[in-house]
DNA sequence: TTTAGATTATCGGTTTTATCGATAACGAAC
DNA sequence: GTTCGTTATCGATAAAACCGATAATCTAAA
């Protein structure tokens, strides 16, 4: 065994963050360290790990093989190490959720995670669902809950809840008192939308397929309070999960409005890189958040 | 992570030798060296995982548990050194067969794996099934492969194939001529036989339970071709796997005796330690058993 | 009880390895 | 060409792994 943990570390960083001095600062190390432990390992068995093109480290083929296999072998060492601690597992996790799951779902599974797991450090890392794929697939976090059905060679997606987007308006507005809203409404309507990368935005578009284009989509934003107070304020029409206007509808600040024969279900995904060691820590989140609540 | 790989093969190896001179001399290193290492690991985390009664070095409680969570992990980390290594696999094996298993099917099989994976490097280790159990119980072979229906709670048995125990004679000996034995044709004639510990006389007390008392073992061998030879000399009638006697039934040297309503039919197991780490060496070599042949 | 044999722990010293800071080399962008 | 960001290299230092010798400990036989 000509290898030590240590410089798998070091490799894998630098994996990530394909930059040399960036992978030895988040291992507090100086750069030629890492660089030396890196040139070592490669050394030591004759191999390339990257391309070396100009400017940026990018994985070789050689390289990327042996870092999900380097990946899973690491895991399994943190796992050995927590065992020969003693606590057999903490349960310590980091989660990469969209907006609408992280703020709203996440947050509240977290607290029946810790509550059985009070050791328990967990991290819930939210940017938007394409971004929390490049985490899972670049190792950055354990586990991602996305909303789009998002393909990839090395994703493993596990469905998780269903939900549906409601159309929604300010009680003031002219279209709340209507009991639904016909295709000219829809076309007439100001929309105050997510952006076009979100999921929200991705369902609501194939909801409304053929409309599309007549749409009037007034503005965009990337977070769903901005468009509810949007909209509260008048200022338009708002399209969001149900999720995250239970509330709103319930103190009357917003209405719900029906659209009658449009499908907004989607459903929620667990994202898990292919092949990846499945910690206690990881089952327990599943199971945690497929608890009734 | 506060220990080494490097530390974690060493406490692999006193576990197995139960002795820190010995295992020492396995990984070619000093004593002192080992020791060393060893309370280092076990001061790094404030464990302790041996009881040092006197003399004798026993894993506790939590070295055992430890212990196959270590292994696993040196496994891995094997595996990850011959992926660095190029060769995604080469094969390297280590079986523990035996008698019967180990000098005549597992030999064959051996040559049909070799053809396969012709780098690989094959140690077969023949013993009696009960030894071959502690080999696999303490990691020191990949896989066992042995006669009698062994229960452990840390092992997992695979059927294999089906067997039949056959009793013989000489051609001159008298009872070559019967068509099949009789009770008291079984109590009156001298029986060589397998140590009481093999698999064989196990299988063969179990068939003829009812007459065991009044038996009369002449010989007993540990070595099947011992006991063939002693048979063919005439000094008394024998009983033993088929496998065994195929071809000096062919020759003539040696012929099978009929025990109507006797079953003597019995089954041989690959044996793994529970929850071991499949080496895509071990599924090739059990595939290659499964193989017609 | 003493003693011989075997085994483990400890000590000082050597070699190897990991890491650092400084600096050189390199490519990209302006 | 100059500058910026990045990686490789160099000499030095601290940590560690390891060795041989020796002391301490235990077992079992005399």
């Amino acid at each position: 065994m000509k290898y030590s943990l240590r410089q798998l570390e070091i490799f894998l960083a630098i994996a990530r963050q394909q930059n040399i001095s960036r992978a030895a600062e988040t291992l507090h190390m100086s750069q030629s360290a890492a660089s030396a432990a890196l040139q070592n390992l490669e050394q030591s068995y004759n191999i390339s790990l990257f391309n070396r093109v100009g400017k940026k480290l990018e994985l070789n083929e050689v390289g990327k093989t042996l870092r999900s296999k380097a990946e899973l072998l690491v895991s399994h060492a943190q796992e050995f190490d927590q065992a020969l601690q003693g606590h057999n597992d903490i349960g310590h996790l980091t989660v990469g959720a969209s907006f609408t799951i992280g703020n709203h779902l996440a947050v509240t599974h977290l607290a029946g995670y810790l509550a059985d797991h009070p050791e328990a450090q967990v991290d819930i890392n939210v940017a938007n669902s394409s971004d929390v794929v490049g985490q899972v697939l670049n190792f950055e976090v354990d586990i991602g809950m996305i909303e789009g059905e998002i393909k990839h060679r090395e994703l493993e997606l596990i469905p998780w809840r269903e939900d549906s987007l409601v159309v929604f308006c300010s009680p003031e507005h002219p279209l709340a008192k209507k009991q639904s809203l016909t295709d000219k409404d829809i076309k007439q309507a100001r929309w105050i939308l997510r952006e076009p990368e979100s999921g929200a935005r991705q369902t609501f578009n194939n909801a409304l397929a053929g409309l599309m284009p007549d749409l009037d989509v007034y503005l965009e934003f990337k977070h769903n309070e901005a468009i509810k107070k949007a909209v509260e304020a008048g200022l338009g029409i708002g399209c969001l999960s149900e999720i995250v206007l239970q509330n709103n509808f319930k103190t009357g600040e917003l209405v719900p409005l029906k659209l009658p024969k449009r499908d907004m279900k989607r459903t929620f995904y667990f994202a898990l890189p292919k092949k990846r060691h499945k910690t206690a820590a990881i089952d327990w989140w599943v199971e945690e958040c497929n608890r009734g609540g």
